[in-house]
DNA sequence: TGGACCATGTAAGTAGTTACATGATTCG
DNA sequence: CGAATCATGTAACTACTTACATGGTCCA
């Protein structure tokens, strides 16, 4: 699954500007899939090209102007495939990880502090998490919702897993 | 962090080649931070470069030459620096939960085939990742296992969390 | 009045992946 | 006898990130 899949993905429920769907990452799937608008922009020129999406400019004031995009027939059939081809396992990037890791050599103080750190980033992110939650839940479909569940659950999972088993390492 | 660095951290607990590299990545980290050959080697040619780290050609016979990386002292330095700074958040890209956000359009049949894909793999990940730490637990310090550790609860939750909120998707 | 929001886009650079090339040995 | 292991490396490509460029509106 790549950006340009889905984005297809993001255009199917309707026509949306590259904007909009920069929204549509950050708010709803950054958590387990994010992009940036330099992978964005350039992911919407590729797609029109290959006539996967079409686009319209919209003149507005007050505003500057937006460009709308929306799926093709020949869109929605790829999305269809990609959909049902078999699922891949996720690719983690965990620096918290890689630094406990590694964290036998280290003093107890800064063993300490990398702990304290993980947990804080981690609560964090819980946090921001649940406010996006509040605020995007009425809008959800069930399979959203899962997604959204799925993701703060797994944080508190990683708080709770975190602050039983650090205790015990830094008392040794 | 980065390859780079990480080969690093590797190399802190004594020498290695390339493919010793490889292997440390695939059996260990793997799970929250894997790498290729085509990304090791020209990162141990960038690590040579800058005095990072030194080689050594060993001959043998019966298989191919190796090289082996011991790190330096400025090395040692750099690795230090880099497991003080400040955690950042995770990267992930989940297939499995970008299909599930999109599969409110899909049919019941394929909903529920894409539920048991990715049961299918999170339960092979597990078994895997299970296999894989009875071989190796007796030669890790406590951080080590502890990552092995995390990765284990990571999937099981996972597992849970799927098992017991699919079927209420699924019957709506 | 300063920061957040709306809005698009490019250039340069980073950081990889995948596939290829090579080839002996060892194990089941 | 075929697959896995050991072992290094490059070329072509993919895919992205970060920073820059621009500028009006709205809200506290």
């Amino acid at each position: 699954m790549d950006v340009k899949t889905i984005i297809l993905g993001f255009l199917s429920e309707g026509e949306m500007s590259g904007y909009d769907i920069k929204q549509a990452f950050s708010n709803s799937i950054g958590f387990f899939y994010d992009a940036s608008f330099g992978a964005i922009y350039p992911a919407l020129r590729k797609l029109e090209e290959e006539g996967l999406v079409t686009k319209q400019e919209i003149i507005q004031s007050g505003k500057p102007n937006k460009i709308l995009y929306q799926i093709t027939d020949s869109g929605k059939d790829l999305f269809y495939q990609e959909m049902a081809s078999p699922i891949v396992p996720p690719i983690l990037r965990s620096d918290m990880l890689v630094k406990i890791f590694f964290a036998g050599n280290r003093t107890v103080e800064e063993r300490e502090e990398l702990f304290a750190n993980g947990l804080q980033m981690q609560k964090k992110l819980l946090e921001n998490t649940k406010k996006a939650f509040a605020k995007m839940a009425d809008s959800l479909d069930p399979y959203q919702t899962f997604c959204w569940k799925y993701t703060m659950n797994h944080l508190e999972m990683t708080i709770k897993f975190i602050e039983d088993q650090a205790p015990h390492l830094l008392k040794q």
